[in-house]
DNA sequence: AAAAATACCGAAACCGGTTTCGAAATGATT
DNA sequence: AATCATTTCGAAACCGGTTTCGGTATTTTT
């Protein structure tokens, strides 16, 4: 026997086929009154308020968000412009982000709107048309370049936003970063401890700012530990493995090759593990490499890739934490956050073969 | 430096400071005019329509999204809920999909939202939210279960949306996929034909469609070959690198390992490769070892890795054509895309140490 | 019991667009 | 010149909500 047990709540309507209208003219009452019954304003009695909330949920009554939005003036929606991906990404960077700040958001009631860039135009067109169309009423921004051209659209135009590295203009803007300076300190303190005397680094590419920063922190060390700066030491590279392979190359083919490679990101590492193999380096025994970024998939290669690591999730809620501030009190002082890289050890480090000098704990 | 460029129509407003009503205003018309001509209506004359369209560009006048889309009664936004993801992303597929299905979304003048899974509600729970408060026009849903609740509800409710993957009640709504059975037929045949008579096969979750399906192909190239299925040598796994490591040690230790191992995917093939020189096993020497997924990363590892790989591009834009189809006409019937991935030899795998019996290209 | 205060709700404007309908102006036809 | 067909635009309704304002009905105060 199939007999229809209706279970009490439920109604033979679609979702969301119940306008505020409907509701109103079921209970004999105006939008208006709904719509202030349903918000907590103080002006209705506690019977029309019980009799409404009760009629909207048995209803399954939800406000429609675009008419809710328009009528209230604001979007609640952030904007991610993802940069174009060349397609060598080892990106887990990117979905974890994403799907963070998108949880944090939703706690504050907002949606995020991922739009990717065209890499055809102009860096700024995909701010451009966002804020124009109104689609958005800030923007999460990463990867920044020193010179950014996002940041200073936005700045120009007074729009909200929070961004994920430093700028030249940080004093501007709200923005979160990971201490990649002290982080490349703390790397190639731990090198040096080791006993590493030449380190070689592979650096971003210039354009981000982040990887300055990161190659600041490794020759501020080099200099704390009295230790030379050799230019042919220190190689550009582009954040991808093939950049690392050719930056490695360049290291390891030199008649005095570094005893040990710091690089900017993990596929930066991977590249250049992959370029010592075949150029027939035993790592570590014979060259240590560390990466930066933490990706798990460096734990699953051989050796397991040490790297610095920080927590994508704490970044995403303290941006969104700091934009929401933002967005609330656009007048209110701009305020910044670093957090700290700690280093993962996990295998691709080690002493060098040969130590060619005693470590020295104070420059003689 | 690409500054913000002065475009050539520039005036000193800020962007999205005129509305249409000022628009009418200036010119004399009533905002019913102007929205007529600029949306391209014959009842406009040319001249008017030329005086409206100078009018808007000079002022920089773009309609307000959220008003447009609620007078027109749609969202023009495609949902995209990313599941849960238990920090142990290995989700470099994650990051290329959501880029390629929004350039695609964008190309139709849609936007996508992307919300995150809070792991302690109901899957269905972020579709039903979306949906209720009519944010989204349709889905995009990836990662299907055979018994997908997401489908079941979205099938019930009459929404409109497109898997990338395939269900149970795959003949009801549109799909697309990567044809997994054929791949790992091609797979499988490849090391039958490199010599190998006993190959261990590492699954995805029971609960994902596809790596059901992988399985199938496994055993039929399996039964085609006329070698026996032996069920030990089938390995649960869950689509980690972890899980992968586990399955390589029921395999591996026991009497007879496989000399080739087949994975569902590229971080369980990382796993299973860890596992395996952890147990002394060299790779591809005494074992091989095939992934699925075609990760960027695969190919800096040593040996690199040997794995199945199909364009996650297109995968994005096929899938964002079938929806869109559907949203021009939902009475359509239903269809579906099956792509198929190509096996692409890096090195992780060859012949057996020892051929134990030679090939046989028909059963005997 | 009359006056004042308060509680409660309806009416209407508004957010910023789109679209239908009809009227006025123009042009073509006879 | 009168009639009819076209072109062109204004007026107004509409999308689905929110919010302000003012007017009854009900209490409270005197």
């Amino acid at each position: 026997m199939n007999d229809v047990k209706a279970r009490p709540e439920m109604e033979w309507v679609k979702s969301g086929e119940v306008r505020i209208s409907d509701l109103a003219a079921e209970l004999g009452l105006t939008k208006g009154t709904v719509s202030r019954a349903l918000n907590g304003y103080e002006d209705i009695s506690k019977k029309t308020r019980k009799r409404v909330m009760e009629a909207a949920t048995k209803r399954g009554y939800v406000p429609t968000t675009q008419a809710r939005r328009l009528a209230m003036g604001l979007t609640e929606t952030i904007g991610l412009v993802l940069p174009p991906m060349p397609s060598q990404p080892v990106n887990t960077f990117v979905s974890e982000f994403i799907n963070s700040v998108s949880a944090a958001l939703h706690l504050h009631g907002y949606d995020l709107l991922v739009h990717s860039a065209n890499s055809e135009e102009s860096e700024v067109e995909p701010y451009r048309r966002l804020v124009q169309s109104r689609k958005v009423d800030g923007f999460i921004i990463f990867r920044t370049h020193e010179k950014d051209p996002r940041v200073n659209y936005l700045l120009n135009e007074g729009f909200p936003f929070v961004t994920h590295g430093r700028t030249a203009r940080m004093a501007e803007h709200d923005w979160f970063d990971i201490d990649g300076e002290k982080a490349f300190r703390d790397a190639t303190s731990h090198l040096i401890k080791l006993g590493h005397q030449r380190i070689g680094f592979v650096g971003g590419g210039r354009e981000f700012f982040s990887a300055q920063l990161r190659l600041k922190g490794f020759r501020a060390m080099l200099e704390e530990s009295c230790l030379e700066k050799v230019p042919s030491l220190e190689q550009p590279g582009d954040l991808t493995g093939q950049g690392g392979e050719i930056a490695a190359q360049n290291l390891l083919k030199q008649t005095r090759p570094p005893t040990a490679i710091l690089c900017a990101n993990d596929a930066t590492a991977l590249g250049v593990m992959k370029a010592a193999r075949e150029l027939g380096f035993n790592i570590p025994e014979e060259l240590s490499v560390i990466g930066y970024d933490g990706i798990a998939l460096g734990a699953y290669i051989d050796p397991p890739l040490t790297t610095l690591t920080f927590s994508i999730e704490e970044s995403g809620k303290e941006m969104v934490n700091l934009l929401m501030r933002r967005l609330k009190n656009p007048d209110l002082p701009v305020i910044s956050k670093l957090a700290s890289a700690i280093l993962k050890l996990r295998g691709s480090e080690g002493p060098p073969s040969s130590i060619q000098n005693k470590y020295m704990e104070n420059c003689l």
